[in-house]
DNA sequence: ATTATCTATAGATCTATAGATAATGC
DNA sequence: ATTATCTATAGATCTATAGATAATGC
């Protein structure tokens, strides 16, 4: 039974260039997308050679990888450590979206990605999917919920809102970039959203 | 002055070869984007060679544009010669999406090259960039006659009302694409258009 | 000693052109 | 005579590996 040697672990600045790197490639593979992004391109972006990129990313998928967990890292940072309920969670994702409009690259990156991802064989076929899945399972909870307190209608059917708010939520961002992010999306997105909640008993 | 000597023309069966051609690679550009679909491939799918492609559309950004073009003939073919008005526009787009559905192929290739055409240097941008203003002010237009007519209710935004519509179209293909076609996409978008109407007088 | 980075390059594309041959239309 | 198609190939990528040198950490 061999000793397994501890290893000394790497340079300081590491952590940083990485982040240099997973940046620049956002940007490139948001204009052309993973396959009409270069790694050269990436790496001359963050001013080194192409094999020196791939000593932190030991291929293009796993740069794809890496590019798309730190998304969710800051998207996640962005909501907070605890995931709201309810009608609040449908307020959380216009503002999320609100924020989105702050960060043009990043919004580029979904549209461009997702589209390209439709495809099985895509290397990011898989995390588009599961994320899908994911955000459409959080939204039908938060239906539910909201209609047990009371907050949302009755009668909603928690799939079928799941998939029209997440429609809007991309829909949105694609005409967005098309206008040259030249109106609010959080206009037509308060607007669904509201026509989701209990109405205040009517006057007459 | 000369005289022009009028071309010959090309073979009988030249248009049904065109029309193989552009099969073939709505089905490459919609599995691997613009970048990621090489000539080669698509003419290997219609046993040709690669410079004899090249024959029939001069270079890769010309063919598609002829891609983009028939994929618009295909869906006027299924709109009629004349544009339905007011209500029975946002039904008509309702019913398109059914078709739609008969045509995953066609459904990926907006997907892929919707989200690919957003970087501004891409061949396709002012092709959805025109598209994108001309549906929306199409949608425009059919809610100030829908409201006018009494069809659609008198508070609605047209602005607003066709990027929603528009955003639940889009939206809704992309998570139909990640669902293999397991949904329909007919009942979130027939809900929105129902929303959309003057309600009946209530019996109360 | 290990990590980071570079140059050089193999091997596989990919688009487009040159130039030849086969098939068709008037 | 013109159109359609092919083979061959130029020239430009692109990803990934090999192997050397420089920088850092314990």
């Amino acid at each position: 039974m061999a000793f397994v040697r501890r290893p000394r672990g790497e340079y300081a600045k590491t952590a940083d260039r990485r982040a240099e790197i997973l940046d620049a490639a956002i940007k490139v593979f948001s204009e052309a997308g993973f396959h009409g992004g270069s790694l050269r391109e990436i790496s001359q972006r963050v001013g080194m050679s192409q094999p020196g990129l791939l000593h932190h990313f030991a291929n293009k998928e796993l740069l794809l990888e890496a590019v798309l967990t730190y998304r969710d890292d800051l998207a996640m940072e962005r909501i907070g450590s605890e995931m709201p309920t309810g009608a609040a969670l449908l307020d959380a994702l216009v503002a999320l979206t609100d924020y989105n409009a702050t960060t043009p690259g990043l919004v580029a990156l979904f549209a461009v990605l997702s589209g390209e991802a439709t495809a099985t064989d895509h290397p990011g076929h898989g995390y588009f999917r599961q994320r899908y899945t994911w955000v459409r399972t959080l939204v039908e909870e938060a239906v539910v919920t909201g209609r047990a307190t009371g907050e949302l209608r009755p009668e909603l059917d928690p799939t079928q809102v799941a998939r029209t708010m997440i429609a809007l939520l991309d829909g949105l961002q694609i005409q967005w970039l098309y206008e040259d992010s030249g109106f609010d999306m959080t206009v037509p997105l308060t607007a669904y959203v509201d026509s989701l909640r209990t109405p205040p008993r009517p006057a007459q």
